[in-house]
DNA sequence: ATATATATCTTAGCCACTAAGAGATTTAGC
DNA sequence: GCTAAATCTCTTAGTGGCTAAGATATATAT
């Protein structure tokens, strides 16, 4: 793959419009939640449910990077809520697992309807093969933000020379 | 364009796919945050003025969704760590614009590497066709998005009926 | 059995955020 | 030109979600 200036060019014009969109993403999700009336974490939350179904507190505080504490008091609000129910593990009786009310998450749900019109047109214009192509993209784009994620966390374990130091405040909690 | 059985599996796939990396390119996001040592939107602060430029306070309250009391304090902390400089605008006093500090916002720049290295390696499998797919789509989306966004801030003045209503807690602020 | 590990919850304190309004400057109406 | 309204940022008080540390309950290992 050759390295022309316009292909340079190029790349920072994906990399750019990709960072756009993705900013406006969060924004949207900012919405969502403002209009559900939950906190930003507590709808995190419930996507990660949505995802990967039933799941522990334990696994909810790993994948949102919040501590166990933190998430007593997103899991609190949400089954206030309606919008889940807590059920203990029987085998185990330590574990919590976190269960959605789909009924109640489905109003939430609703909210995503403009998100996924919006999508729907963009996407209609594509070919099959042109989406298979997508597809392809955010599957490996999932991927390396991943491993991106893993080598930055790695950054804080690294020897002090070999980070950026920004002396900014007293080095926080490292998820 | 058919609605054929394959082609709904596809969109679907799709909509995971995407879902599933930028939600882990907010999670990216974090960890550069705490890396950093700074809050979470002073980081999207920082963002915005890359992408904008110059800007004044009132835009990023706009841009973010904050008050403007909330973006005071997110430039004090800015300033402090002497990653942007308050700048007044001499034809309107009133205005303060934000510009970045090059040399200091270049150190939390660095945290993005891994990101850019990460997609790098993804964008070099595909050809500049298949990457000018990928630009039209991003940039397409990110319109769309923003689109849905406005739709869904619509939402919180259209007809009570009409909104789903979740009576979760006091309607908040409408950004 | 006792000790150690694991999973969640509790508590105290912190910090970013909102809401409301003050201060400073500009624009509009007369 | 002068006053009133509008615009832009900052200030203040209060709220709520977050962390850190440790308590509680259950499971596993020696």
């Amino acid at each position: 793959m050759s390295r022309t200036k316009a292909r340079v060019t190029l790349l920072q014009e994906v990399e750019e419009a990709m960072r756009r969109s993705s900013a406006q993403g969060v924004l949207y999700g900012q919405t969502v939640a403002n209009v559900a009336g939950i906190a930003n974490s507590d709808l995190e939350c419930m996507d990660i449910l949505y995802l990967e179904g039933r799941v522990t507190a334990g696994r909810l505080a790993e994948v949102t990077g919040l501590t166990t504490g933190a998430i007593t008091g997103v899991v609190d609000r949400l089954e206030k809520a309606g919008l889940v129910r807590r059920e203990r593990d029987e085998t185990d009786r330590r574990k919590v697992f976190i269960a959605v009310v789909p009924e109640k998450a489905m109003k939430i749900g609703e909210l995503y309807v403009p998100m996924q019109q919006a999508m729907e047109k963009v996407w209609s214009a594509y070919s099959d093969e042109e989406l298979r192509l997508l597809l392809r993209f955010a599957t490996e784009g999932y991927k390396g933000v991943l491993a991106a994620t893993a080598a930055l966390k790695g950054l804080l374990d690294a020897p002090p020379e070999k980070r950026p130091d920004l002396k900014l405040k007293k080095r926080p909690r490292q998820t």
